[in-house]
DNA sequence: CAGGCGTGGTG
DNA sequence: TCACCAAGCCT
């Protein structure tokens, strides 16, 4: 009988787990600051960590504490969260801090079902942050820990059938330990990222391949199953870009629903027509330059981006007084949050 | 509960 | 080039 999983992988964790990680800094009383556990769980939700660390320390350089970022404006925060997608999230936590600094004392609640009912943390979130900072015994499933058991316990179906989950936080709990949940919360996601790979795992360094079902079997290139797959479907779209004789751009704020929500965004139009009768509405203008059209892909459609060029447009009085409206200059498009695609595009007519 | 919600990397 | 993937949550 071979010890616990979870003194395995705390074994392996101490030889090779992941240390350094910015937000894994420790406070004088070894635990770790529950705003910058918080803020790393929701930048890593559906995104890597190498493409977090750079947003992370940007981040916490502007807004070092739950308080600041409370009192932050919402473009300041969408502006630090500009191109790591999903910006649903960078509202929530905006949100999420100024219900901390209401409700909590301006820290974040330390029970379970507080911390959960805060927008933007479920469940797993929740759990990392009371493992992760206060050493807390809650168990996380993330896509890493899924993977992790999956294969370990040979299930099959695709973890998000509501009863393939239910079975994996099942597990997720039971391997939990009682003693350092924080490292072995970070050590089960290591294994993930570092070993427990989807393409070619690293079985023959894995501490946990002695009673592993999957490479046992041979099938851990079958775990877990994938979902099936569903073509997603294509859009088109006019992006207006009416520039100024100063070289400034007008940007128009996006709703609060739908796709790059409370972002600042080109106008846009759905055929030339339109497009003349909004730009008309916004500016004096004369000739329009179709510039290269370009695919932007989204995890549910894929959006053909036709650019509009109208150059030397003239700003029609009145258009300040739309708080939705701007006409920005290229210095200024640093302080706002604006969609990763629209931001590479103004960057290549400069 | 299925679908909305970003982006950059990879084979 | 393109389909698929990577530390989920909300409605």
């Amino acid at each position: 009988m071979s010890a616990p999983l979870s003194s395995r992988l705390l074994r392996w964790f101490d030889r090779h787990g992941r240390k350094d990680l910015p937000w894994q800094q420790a406070l004088d009383d070894g635990r770790r600051d529950a705003y910058r556990v918080w803020l790393s769980e929701v930048m890593l939700q559906q995104t890597q960590v190498a493409t977090v660390i750079g947003y992370f320390q940007r981040f916490i350089d502007a807004l070092p504490t739950l308080r600041d970022l409370a009192a932050a404006d919402e473009d300041t925060v969408l502006a630090l969260w500009s191109g790591l997608g999903y910006y649903r999230r960078a509202r929530f936590l905006h949100r999420t801090a100024q219900i901390c600094v209401e409700q909590h004392g301006g820290e974040l609640p330390r029970d379970f079902d507080a911390l959960r009912a805060l927008p933007g943390i479920g469940r797993s979130t929740a759990g990392a942050i009371l493992a992760q900072a206060h050493g807390l015994r809650f168990a996380i499933l993330d896509g890493n820990v899924k993977r992790v058991l999956t294969r370990h316990h040979g299930i099959h179906g695709h973890p998000g059938e509501s009863a393939v989950e239910k079975q994996l936080w099942l597990h997720a709990e039971t391997h939990t330990p009682t003693s350092r949940v924080a490292d072995y919360t970070q050590a089960i996601m290591d294994l993930g990222a570092t070993l427990c790979m989807r393409a070619r795992p690293r079985c023959e360094d894995c501490p946990l391949a002695g009673d592993c079902t999957a490479y046992r079997n041979d099938l851990t290139a079958l775990l877990p199953n994938r979902k099936p797959g569903k073509s997603i479907p294509s859009r088109t779209t006019l992006m207006l870009i009416l520039r100024d004789a100063h070289g400034r751009v007008l940007l128009e704020r996006r709703g609060p629903q739908g796709v790059w929500s409370g972002l600042w965004s080109l106008p846009e139009a759905a055929n030339p027509d339109i497009a003349w009768r909004t730009a008309q509405q916004h500016a004096q203008i004369d000739d329009a330059q179709m510039l290269t059209p370009f695919t932007h892909v989204f995890s549910h459609y894929r959006l053909n981006i036709e650019p509009l060029l109208f150059d030397r447009a003239t700003a029609h009085r009145g258009i300040a007084d739309n708080p939705q409206l701007r006409w920005c200059s290229s210095a200024e498009l640093a302080a706002l949050g604006l969609p990763a695609p629209v931001r590479t595009l103004l960057q290549t007519i400069v």
